[in-house]
DNA sequence: GGAATAGTGTCTGTGAGACACTATTAG
DNA sequence: CTAATAGTGTCTCACAGACACTATTCC
C-alpha cells in the first residue's frame, strides 16, 4: 500500500473516481533459430497468441513484460522495447483494455520449452497479434541494418562470420561478406585474440565499439 | 453507460476490481512558422507544458488528443501519431498515471491563439515534455526525408519550390533545389496546370503520387 | 531588353556491390 | 601438397551534390 495524502481535483475527486482502462502488455519475443527469425507463441482458451499480461500497480510496462515471459514461457528476457499502443475501446470483450505491444529479443538458449514459430508462418492469431509480429520484425531489421548486433545476441566477442550469419538470419537474405565487413568494421574494435580449432585461417575476434 | 454481461475472471472478479492506472495523452503539436519548426505550449499551475488530457471511457487515444487540442488550444488537428509511453510508476505525484506521447502536425493556419515556441528554444518544461518534443521532431524529420510532404501541409497541389521551402523548414537546413527535385520527382505526378501571377517562369503544379 | 524564377545537362566524388586475388591455418 | 576459410585490392555502376546553362515568364 502506498501511503500519501491523496490527490483531489477541483471537484474533490481522486483520479480513481474516474473510469480507468486496464492496461495490458503483449510481447513479440523474437529469436534466431535454424538460420531464421522465429517468434514465441503461447496457447490459451482463445487460441494462439503472444505472451502478455495485465500491468500491476507499482510496475513499469517493461517489468510487466518480463514477468509475463518468466511466468508464461519460462524465458529470461532482457530489454523490452515499446512498439505501439492498441487502443480500440471495444477490441477486448472483457471490458476497456488497452494493450502496449513490445519487442523482446533473446538468444535461442534463453527459450526453453516454449513454442517457436517462423515469423513467416505466424498467422491465425488472436487480436492484432499478427500485426505486432510484423511491426517487431520490421523494427528489429531496421536496427540490425544500422549497427552490429545491437541486441547483443552474440557474446561480447565474435568473428565477422558469426556476425554475418546472425545478420543474414535476421534480414532474411544473403548480405555478401566483403560488403558486410566494410559496412560494420567501423563500429567494431579488434581484439588480439583469434578463433582456433577450426579449419582454415583463424578469424580475428571483434568487440562492439 | 455500457450495458453488457460483465466479465468475471477465474476468481469471480471484474477487471475493474484490480488496480488500474489513469491513462493520459500529451501531444507535441508541430507547425512551420516563419521558416522553422515550432511547437504549441500551454501554461497551467505547474508551468509550461504540452497540451494533454486524461483519456475518457469509450474514446481512443487519438480522439483524446484531438479533444484536448480543441479544448485547450483551439486547434483542429488531423492525425495524431503515437511516439512513446511514459510509465514510471511515480512520475506523477497525483497517483498512478501513464502517459502516451503523441505527435500532431498542423498547418500554421490551424493554430489560432495558441502559444508557439521554436523547437530549439523549448526547455524548462514539466515532466518529460522536452524529451517528447525531441522525439517528435526526430520522427517528423525522418518522415519528410523519405517522401514529399507526407502530412499534407501543402494542399493537394503545389510547386516544387513550395515543397522545397517546407522541407527545408522541417529539416532545419538548406537542401539544394536540383538534388531535392531529383529526389522527390519520382514520388510526384505532374498536373497540366501552372502557377501564374508571379514573376519569372511559371512553375508546374504537382500532386503527391 | 532585363530581372527573376523554372527546369535540366553534366561533372565529380563517394560508396555499395561483385569479383578475384592473397594469406594463413589444418590435415 | 590440398582444402578451407580470412581478409583485401580493385573495378564498375549508381547516385548525391554542385555548378552552370537554357527556357519562359513579368515588367
Amino acid at each position: 500500500m502506498i501511503t500519501k495524502a491523496p490527490y483531489r481535483d477541483s471537484h474533490g475527486r481522486r483520479l480513481s473516481d474516474y473510469p480507468q482502462p486496464s492496461v495490458a502488455v503483449d510481447a513479440a519475443v523474437l529469436t534466431v533459430h535454424d538460420g531464421a527469425l522465429h517468434v514465441v507463441l503461447v496457447q490459451n482458451d482463445t487460441g494462439w497468441r503472444l505472451p502478455g499480461t495485465f500491468v500491476h500497480e507499482g510496475e513499469t510496462l517493461a517489468q510487466a513484460v518480463l514477468r509475463s515471459l518468466r511466468d508464461k514461457a519460462g524465458i529470461e528476457g532482457l530489454q523490452p522495447r515499446q512498439l505501439h499502443v492498441f487502443d480500440e475501446p471495444d477490441r477486448d470483450d472483457r471490458g476497456w483494455v488497452i494493450s502496449v505491444a513490445h519487442l523482446v529479443v533473446v538468444p535461442e538458449s534463453s527459450v526453453t520449452g516454449a513454442e517457436l514459430t517462423s515469423v513467416d508462418a505466424a498467422d491465425g492469431l488472436v487480436y492484432d497479434h499478427a500485426t505486432i509480429i510484423q511491426l517487431a520484425v520490421d523494427t528489429l531489421r531496421a536496427d540490425y541494418r544500422a549497427s552490429p548486433d545491437p541486441e547483443g545476441l552474440l557474446g561480447s566477442e565474435f568473428t565477422l562470420l558469426e556476425l554475418l550469419r546472425l545478420h543474414e538470419a535476421i534480414a532474411g537474405e544473403r548480405l555478401g561478406k566483403d560488403t558486410f565487413r566494410r559496412h560494420m568494421i567501423g563500429q567494431l574494435v579488434e581484439t588480439d585474440t583469434y578463433q582456433h580449432g577450426v579449419v582454415g585461417k583463424p578469424a580475428k575476434l571483434y568487440r562492439r565499439a
